[in-house]
RNA sequence: GGGGAUGUAGCUCAGCUAGGCAGAGCGCCUGGCUCAUAACCAGGUGGUCGUCGGUUCAAACCCGGCCAUCCCCA
């Protein structure tokens, strides 16, 4: 395969609370087992993502909490780095939308929209609070719901019956500071003018016909509506600075900004490594494909603004795919820290080993549609088919081997059906991850250790071990073989388990090299040690996510 | 209010692009095996494919209505 270079970005998640299961599985996990596979098979990939740290909902959060937005920023972007890494889920840069480079690149595209006449001034109606003297965003205006008279509906949303409002909709709206009923009034803002970039996007999109079907569909449905231009400033003072005089109270609206927190990853990174020109390769070379892992909420934003900007910018790459998951649910449910449904993945992870984690939920990805997650099923899927379907099979054939004491010679195998039966399923699985389906390559694995438990039952060793001694090092050698095909696609989605199983297996060439040597007849110095994985319980597990 | 998806075995999900005998894993039952973590193998059990209608020789699949759930937007 000729190598060729990968830019993976992965939306960024706000830093407003804890990351949940089914963050990760709408898009890091899927993103990172899809990162793996392209580096096992020697493709050159940059793997960016960060933290989205303006908007409102973290001044909302701040004030509630007395603290000021950046402390709030600064708490969950450690911890959300720390549960990528505690996950084995590993960025080359996880970036920060509040670093002053990122300010300056989101500058920088701001005012070659605007000369590009892709932005424009404009006006619009806002809120403003008499008494606090300022626009106030649309979350800090309360009122009646104007649909299902609910009476605490925000300006932006109502909890009760989920429609998205307009502030100006609400019956007796007030300011939630002061209390005040807000005057509308007029404001100058900038827009992004999409409309004129409405034909170049249908055209484009048209050639997408490879896209996952509800991100097509979802996206060719919102264009055909029409795009309208979309106010990018605000009037708030939690965000990025727009680069002209008199316009000190304004900011650069979040969505605008945040997407730009790619380009500054991946130029921060290229500083970082002593290669600044480096980003440029993976954006400016027509060849590199640039991967968008999201959740389907924010399948508008990559799919249309997002290369909008890119078009209007010039010269950018546009992206290749967006493989945008649908959402993990809890019992039927959203994931929701804070109105307590399911779990975070820092709380999980004090109950199952990070690969257990990756497994089960790399099983069960929303690929498709919707999926749900429940503790049971973990314990489950990860005894019966991580642990018993491929442990066992590796501890079975090991400890067979330490049993009898035996030293097997290689053997040439490439002729045996079960040989090629392995090979197939391998490329299958190349194929299927090569288009990012990651539940689908997972399910060819446990095909494949199953099929290899039954190869070990129909080849009877412990048969051939007094009888047969020659066919006994051809079968027990075919077994180790297929057992490195499934390790190598195990890695991917368990890394740390598998390099652990590499070793077990004795197998002289590195797990990351192992691409290359796969058809290769080589030794197996294997050594039996303990059990390669530990069973969960679920009693255990419950009572330690609870304490 | 508009739109995108989902609904298939007790559970979790494939199958739908291109209509052709309803599938996998788990669970459960029976048998086998001993290298193995109550493991593994073989066989079996189990479904009104949400629902109502339409097209068709033939519909889980195509078309329309309805219901439920998830998501997005004015």
């Amino acid at each position: 395969m000729v190598q060729i270079r990968i830019l993976v970005n992965c939306a960024l998640p706000y830093a407003n609370g804890p990351l949940h299961i089914g963050h990760i599985a709408g898009a890091y996990l899927g993103a990172d087992v899809f990162v793996r596979y392209n580096r096992l098979i020697g493709n050159e990939v940059l793997y960016v993502s960060g933290s989205d740290e303006y908007g409102t909902p973290i001044t909302v959060r701040a004030e509630k909490e007395g603290r000021s937005p950046k402390e709030i920023a600064d708490i969950y972007y450690e911890e959300h780095l720390r549960t990528f890494e505690n996950l084995n889920i590993n960025f080359d840069i996880f970036m920060r939308t509040t670093w002053p480079e990122h300010s300056e690149n989101a500058q920088e595209f701001f005012l070659k929209l605007l000369n590009e006449g892709y932005i424009e001034k404009g006006t619009m109606i806002a809120p403003f609070c008499r008494k606090i003297g300022r626009f106030m965003p649309d979350r800090y205006i309360e009122g009646t719901c104007p649909y299902c008279h609910y009476p605490k509906a925000r300006g932006d949303q109502c909890d009760n019956c989920g429609r998205t409002l307009d502030p100006q909709d609400l019956i007796d709206p007030k300011c939630i500071l002061s209390g005040e009923t807000p005057e509308f009034r007029e404001t100058e803002h900038f827009f992004l003018r999409l409309d004129l970039l409405e034909e170049k996007l249908k055209s484009w999109i048209s050639t997408k016909t490879y896209w996952k079907p509800n991100v097509l569909a979802y996206t060719q449905n919102f264009i055909s509506g029409g795009l309208k231009k979309r106010p990018i400033t605000r009037d708030i003072d939690w965000g990025v600075r727009i680069p002209l005089d008199g316009y000190d109270t304004k900011r650069i609206y979040v969505w605008f900004e945040a997407l730009i927190g790619y380009i500054t990853g991946a130029r921060e990174y290229s500083k970082r490594i002593g290669n600044p020109d480096l980003w440029k390769e993976y954006y400016f070379d027509p060849e590199v494909r640039n991967y968008y892992f999201i959740g389907k909420d924010n399948i508008p934003f990559h799919a249309l603004i997002w290369p909008a900007m890119l078009m209007g910018y010039g010269g950018f790459n546009l992206p290749y795919d967006i493989p945008a998951n649908e959402y993990l649910t809890f019992k039927g449910q959203q994931f929701s820290k804070s109105r307590g449904i399911g779990y975070s993945v820092d709380d999980l992870l004090k109950a199952v080993p990070a690969d257990y984690l990756r497994y089960y939920v790399a099983s069960i990805l929303p690929e498709t549609g919707d999926s749900d997650f429940s503790l049971e099923e973990l314990v489950s899927t990860v005894n019966s088919d991580l642990i018993d379907k491929y442990g066992n099979l590796v501890y079975r054939i090991v400890s067979f081997i330490d049993k009898y004491g035996l030293t097997l010679d290689p053997v040439d195998v490439n002729g045996d059906e079960e040989f090629q039966y392995a090979r197939r399923s391998f490329e299958s699985w190349l194929d299927d991850l090569s288009g990012v389906h990651v539940k689908r390559a997972l399910s060819r694995w446990l095909d494949l250790a199953i099929y290899a438990n039954g190869f070990f039952n129909r080849s009877e060793p412990w048969k051939t071990v007094k009888n047969d001694r020659q066919k006994l090092n051809h079968d027990l050698y075919l077994s180790l073989k297929i057992t490195e095909f499934l390790t190598v696609m195990a890695y991917p989605y368990i890394p740390s388990s598998a390099i652990k199983i590499w070793d077990i297996l004795g197998i002289p060439f590195s797990i990351d090299s192992s691409y290359s040597h796969l058809y290769e007849m080589h030794g197996f110095s294997v050594h039996r040690g303990s059990i390669p994985f530990e069973k969960i319980d679920l009693e255990a597990v419950s009572s330690k996510l609870n304490n």
